[in-house]
RNA sequence: GCCCCUGUGGCGGAAUUGGUAGACGCGCUGGAUUCAAAAUCCAGUUCCUUCGGGAGUGGGGGUUCGAUUCCCCCCGGGGGUACCA
């Protein structure tokens, strides 16, 4: 009966199984609790030591609120559909649905394995047609609604067509992107494709034409945050804009409850703040300026609506649609210079040069309605297109970047703000007292503000307007492994949406998984299956990942219904999570177009609650340490590779030297800061490596050339911490840790670690000391092969050191506060060693309260106790304060607020009895004596403190 | 630049509303056991010290009887975001 990790794993894992010990019930006469993890990719490297960081988490707190009387909900399942599995099927002919479900087998092996106890049968993959039959349905829906500002929500499109047959456009408050309305008349003058034209300006799913970030390398279309410096996050390669029709969600339509929505849920403050700053809410004021000799009124959004006299100048981005209207003759060729210019100009560039100011005059004129002076417009590569109305009043006096253009271009500029009583602050601080500006000469900037949206208002020259930085990203992929749109076009080319029944619209099968060219998807080849109804096409862009993500959720709760995504009544009982735990790569899109999705399912009367996630918590990333070796550029005689430690390539910082990722496995004291290689590490490492074969390597002691005589050598190598990844060969994985300690040990040690929110390197030079706790643990219960547990009663110390233990762990675990759950453990074993103490009472307890830390070991340790069933449907301790009583506490005693003793004191002593106590002690006789006493301050059990 | 987080022994990290700084673990030192090693057990381990004590939670200042904790300024590390009008 030794504790033997592997028996006993593989002995209830099985039990487990068969016994369907997690499977949840919907058993709604108990309180619900939904526990969710962030469902993982399921990549061909497999899961590392830093997935099972956030799952242990959520499966020590499910436990525990299932053994706390909860019906608890803790699924997993797989975000199956992405470009990896579709990019290593182009290389290998692998299809993308046996490369993932192979994964998703090895996944779920590799999980098993830690001991989760999740409810398989509850399990969903985005990329089974199952289910995304119903993530197609919702983008249905989405198509099938507009959101109707008044009354703050989704409201069917039919709802929409009967109004324009009212009213026309005039009769709508509406999010859209209509140019121009038109009465009920006009509405019913258009033909279907007009018509159809006009409500994909409203539609919440639509298909609009916008630069998109092309990648040819990819062959695809890359959202904003898959890029990175201009180029593709993956692969690195360039990336282009491009005019492409694509299909866009209308998110901008629920800024606004997004924004509030924050203010519901229980999330830390800095992934609130990104999600803000996402959003990007500004408030201001839309202005029009008059055009000299033109009708037509260039909109401007500012948020200095109150330094409207000092704008000298307007600037048009160079792609503002009215550019060309407004150049006149004799500035074309310089606009049109200017143009290509600027089209000439790669992202990157764009963005290292941000300082460089660049712009060109169009030759016309505005009229700044407060001044009534004429001001020239301008464009400039510092205005954005795709931001505000793409154009702006520029206030030399008042903006650093106007600053800059108006000095470089001599143009003038007015002082509005007077900043002399502020002194530090910068020019866009809003302070300051108005100068130069007629009425509102004297105000305060903010009042003035409001002062000047008012004026603006009555001149009705604007409005007060709030503005966000938020766009309708582009929902289009070009990629074969994601959803197909439930979308056909007849043949005047109108969108319609496929019906529940026609769904799931099947992706078809296929072996050959390159892009069609021109921007198409490897769909677009599939002849038959793109026109297989008459008069029909059908769309051939896929969704992104971020579609079948954003609903996952919801799917747990009635995973396996054929004719609902889930049920009303599931739905309603599970309602939304009340604990959702991940990494922070997710802040803004997955949470973002989850709560999307979420708010509109409430539109439309699916889900009841309003935000999809109670309380988050962002696990920190489990950390790599990266090893590399210096390689020098130029080679030795013969073309040999020379290799040095870190400390010769240090000394010599003129030579160019190469990093080389080196397998940790041959390192010796990997991640410590002095790792290195020694002789067998550099003949591995030329062995794995044989491109380096016969090099040359050199360190500040020796050298050794690989083939040749052995050397004693120690490479020092260079150590960085950075991701775990296949790429720098210092992936650590599970599995291995499983077998060498056990699963309940790797699941400790990961919590022992630090608090769940951190991001640590990966060592394991701690993981020894949560394998003796075990150990211990067990050998609390167990010696020479005997259950030494006694019958009798425990003493008041034994069973004070069970209910502190009990209030210490629950308290922790409540607060997510793992690694100190751990500690007290380690310190209740300690004592419980040193009372001796084997008594049942004590100890049956005890096991309940480690099982949903340690799974394996306390089911086993249960059964040795002859229990009944599992552990894990024990209910859990509680702790009972009578026990923690104490007679008298050791208080410390201070004088002047350092300590300099302490002191047995009665619990319930008074002021007065305290103070007599403290004051009799010989070491505080000493520290006081020749001094008068001030104060003597008593905090009852806490401390006491003299003041002399 | 802006926003958010963060800084404590050799290391990972503890420390309720401000109340004994360094819990717990690693590492290290000494001892026991052993033919020896591993494992295990016991003791010690913030630094300085003239052994009285002194200093100490990135640095400087402040509030307080008392500050790792609260306030102000500065420095370092991490993350997010950006010609956002």
């Amino acid at each position: 009966m030794d504790y033997n990790t592997a028996e006993i794993e593989s002995r209830w894992k099985k039990y487990w199984s068969e016994n369907n010990t997690y499977q949840v019930s919907d058993d709604t006469s108990k309180p619900k609790y939904y526990v969710l993890d962030m469902f993982p990719y399921p990549s061909g490297a497999g899961l590392h030591v830093g997935h099972p960081l956030g799952y242990i988490a959520t499966d020590i707190f499910s436990r525990y609120k299932r053994q706390s009387g909860f019906n608890v909900l803790h699924p997993m399942g797989f975000d199956a559909f992405g470009l990896p599995a579709e990019t290593y099927a182009i290389q290998t002919g692998v299809h993308p649905a046996k490369s993932t479900n192979d994964n998703i087998k090895k996944y779920i092996e590799q999980l098993s394995n830690i001991g989760f106890n999740y409810d398989w049968s509850r399990s969903v993959k985005t990329c089974d047609p199952s289910y995304y039959k119903w993530t197609q349905w919702i983008f249905t829906q989405l198509f099938d609604h507009y959101y109707d500002k008044d009354k703050d929500k989704a409201v069917s499109i039919n709802k929409l067509i009967q109004k324009f047959e009212i009213g026309g456009s005039f009769s709508v408050n509406a999010a859209h992107a209509l140019e121009e309305d038109f009465s009920a008349e006009e509405w019913k003058s258009f033909s279907d494709v007009e018509k159809n034209e006009i409500l994909m300006q409203f539609r919440l799913a639509y298909q609009k034409i916008g630069y998109v970030n092309w990648c040819e390398a990819l062959g695809t279309v890359l959202a904003n945050d898959q890029i990175k410096d201009g180029l593709s996050d993956r692969g690195g390669h360039p990336v282009e804009k491009r005019a492409m029709k694509q299909w866009a969600l209308r998110i901008t339509a629920y800024a606004e409850r997004l924004l509030n929505g924050l203010d519901l849920v229980d999330w830390s403050e800095s992934l609130k703040a990104m999600q803000r700053n996402w959003i990007g809410r500004s408030e201001g004021a839309q202005v029009f300026f008059n055009i000299e000799n033109n009708d037509k009124k260039i909109e401007v959004f500012t948020t200095r609506p109150d330094t409207i006299f000092g704008a000298t100048y307007m600037v048009l981005a160079p792609e503002h649609d009215w550019v060309e209207e407004l150049t006149t003759s004799d500035q074309k060729d310089k606009i049109d210079t200017y143009i290509s210019y600027v089209n000439s100009r790669s992202e990157i560039e764009r963005m290292s040069e941000v300082k460089e100011v660049t712009g060109e005059f169009t030759g016309s004129y505005a009229i700044n309605p407060f001044t009534n002076e004429r001001i020239p417009i301008w464009i400039g590569e510092y205005v954005l297109k795709d931001y505000g109305t793409g154009a702006i009043m520029a206030v030399p006096s008042d903006d650093d970047r106007d600053k800059a253009f108006a000095t470089k271009f001599e143009l003038p500029i007015i002082d509005v703000v007077d900043k002399t009583d502020y002194p530090g602050a910068s020019l866009k601080d809003k302070v300051g007292k108005m100068i130069n500006s007629d009425f509102l000469n004297g105000m305060e900037v903010k009042e003035a503000i409001t002062a000047a949206i008012k004026a603006i208002e009555e001149k009705q020259l604007g409005a007060g307007k709030v503005n966000f930085k938020m766009r309708d990203t582009n929902f289009s992929r070009q990629r074969y492994w994601g959803e197909p749109f439930p979308i056909r076009y007849n043949e005047q080319g109108i969108a319609e949406a496929l019906t529940l029944d026609q769904l799931p619209l099947m992706l078809p099968d296929t072996d050959d998984f390159q892009p069609a060219g021109g921007g198409k998807s490897p769909l677009a080849r599939n002849t038959e299956w793109i026109n297989e109804e008459a008069g029909y096409t059908r769309e051939t862009d896929t969704m992104p990942a971020v579609a079948g993500s954003s609903w996952y959720f919801l799917r747990y709760m009635d995973a396996n219904n054929p004719n609902e995504l889930a049920s009303k009544e599931k739905i309603e009982y599970w309602d939304s999570v009340d604990l959702y735990v991940g990494g922070t790569e997710h802040a803004v899109s997955h949470l973002l177009y989850s709560r999307l999705w979420h708010k509109f399912l409430f539109d439309i009367g699916i889900v009841s609650s309003r935000e999809p996630f109670k309380k988050l918590i962002n696990q920190g990333m489990i950390q790599g340490v990266i090893e590399f070796i210096y390689l020098q550029k130029e080679k030795g005689e013969g073309g040999q590779n020379i290799f040095v430690s870190q400390e010769v390539a240090q000394s010599n910082p003129d030579i160019e030297y190469a990093m080389i990722p080196v397998h940790i496995d041959f390192i010796s004291s990997y991640g410590s800061k002095d790792s290195y290689l020694d002789l067998e590490g550099l003949k591995k490492f030329t062995k794995w490596w044989p491109s380096y074969k016969g090099a040359k390597f050199v360190s500040s002691t020796a050298t050794y050339t690989d083939g040749g005589e052995d050397v004693d050598i120690n490479m020092v190598t260079k150590s960085e911490v950075g991701k775990m990844s296949k790429r720098y060969y210092n992936v650590v994985n599970p599995d291995d840790m499983v077998e060498q300690y056990g699963a309940d040990c790797f699941r400790m040690y990961e919590m022992f670690l630090g608090p769940i929110e951190q991001s640590k390197p990966w060592d394991t030079n701690g993981i020894d000391g949560v394998s003796k706790f075990l150990r211990k643990f067990w050998n609390l219960f167990v010696s020479e092969n005997q259950l030494i547990v006694e019958d009798g009663t425990p003493s008041a110390e034994e069973m004070k050191v069970l209910h502190s233990t009990i209030k210490k762990v629950s308290e922790d675990i409540e607060k997510f506060s793992f690694n100190t759950a751990v500690s007290a453990f380690m310190v209740c074993v300690n004592e419980l060693r040193a009372l001796k103490c084997h008594k049942k009472l004590v100890l049956t307890p005890l096991v309940k309260l480690l099982a949903p830390f340690a799974p394996f070991l306390s089911e086993e340790l249960w059964n040795k106790l002859e229990g009944e069933g599992s552990i894990h449907h024990q209910e859990y301790p509680k702790f009972d304060e009578s026990y923690l009583k104490e007679d008298s506490i050791e208080y410390p005693i201070s004088i002047n607020g350092k300590k300099r003793a302490s002191a047995m004191i009665p619990t319930d002593a008074t002021k007065d009895e305290a103070e007599a106590i403290a004051l009799g002690l010989e070491t505080i006789q000493k520290w006081i004596e020749g001094k008068e006493i001030r104060k003597v301050i008593f905090v009852p059990k806490r401390m006491i403190n003299i003041v002399v």
